[in-house]
DNA sequence: ACCTGAACACCGTTCAAGT
DNA sequence: ACCTGAACACCGTTCAAGT
């Protein structure tokens, strides 16, 4: 799989090698550690100053966001795998699960992702837009086959979704992720 | 209304009276700014020592609990009241409407609570058991009217209906927290 | 038995100086 | 144009001294 990094052309080569260290270190230390990421340790990792990790990502969210790109195409590939699928329900509940698999993973990315105030033409933007689309091609599938109620919004379902992710983080019961998953599948069934 | 605090006789009067200042002023720190509350500042604002806010709540998470007690106690008044409508699942749900209103108002409520490891015995403790009982006589009442399916858990919807609540502190839109509440009581239904 | 607050530690953030 | 890291600020936590 391909690593899928920010490139812009106008950057220069040593300032787009600090970028993907910090990544590559940021996004180890959030799948291990959760997104209570210490900034400093993030660049004496990356083996950059700590203004070099600022100027790359001026917030914290940003670079939780970045952290999250890669998930964001590899979800929306997935989409696009399972929209072939004969069965609707069954393809968008696939879907749903690895929403919640990689959270779970990749800790607080939930939160990361649903409070992400992605700036119009990013690059995170552009992958989380795609990657509701594709998802969005589910949901419309299953309601199409007349499985899901027309109301059922796939913000909100993605919303509900992150939601049981972040409530999970702490002291996470598979068992009862699994349960409020079907709760939450149960409640856009027709 | 009657404030519930912990009180314990062989506690000393001037330690009650910093014990009770310090909840007050912690309440609203939560219910104004959220969980991210300064301890430094909640000590100064009670007119107290640091060290005495710790001396009473070890940890942060003692002191959201304990924020949270007042509203526990409520809670299960609640349930009891609407244990008496002849509407069981309208009961059910005006209940659980009620738990994320006093979420949205206390903000990280929801976390607190969710996350607690309620000391056996702890006056926060029995509260909360006390509240998930009532609560629990709504849902049965709600299955045996024959509304709600048999399988689902009062933990599970507890923890989902806190999950919505953590995910909304942000940012809260009360449309689509409805409609993401719907989505939950939806699941529940035969 | 309880309180105080100085002291320490940790971490986020900025910015002047350097390449 | 980009990087560095010292410096500052903020806040959590402890603990010796005091009542």
């Amino acid at each position: 799989m391909t690593e899928a990094t920010a490139t812009k052309a106008s950057r220069r080569a040593d300032a787009q090698r600090n970028y993907d260290r910090l990544l590559v270190v940021a996004r180890e230390a959030v799948a291990a550690r959760g997104a209570d990421i210490v900034l400093e340790d993030i660049a004496r990792d990356a083996g950059v100053g700590i203004g070099t990790l600022y100027r790359h990502f001026p917030t914290r969210q940003d670079l939780l966001e970045a952290t999250f790109l890669d998930e964001a195409v590899e979800l929306r590939e997935y989409a696009e795998k399972l929209a072939h699928e004969a069965d609707a329900l069954g393809a968008l509940v696939s879907w749903l699960r690895q929403q919640i698999d990689f959270g779970a993973h990749g800790r607080s990315m939930g939160s990361a992702v649903m409070n992400a105030k992605h700036t119009e033409g990013s690059e995170i933007n552009s992958a989380c837009v795609a990657m509701r689309e594709s998802g969005d091609v589910l949901l419309k599938r299953a309601q199409a086959a007349g499985v899901v109620r027309e109301e059922v919004n796939l913000l909100d379902v993605l919303r509900l979704i992150h939601a049981i992710v972040i409530a999970n983080e702490q002291s996470p019961d598979p068992d009862q992720v699994q349960r409020m998953l079907d709760l939450v599948i149960a409640g856009m069934l027709t």
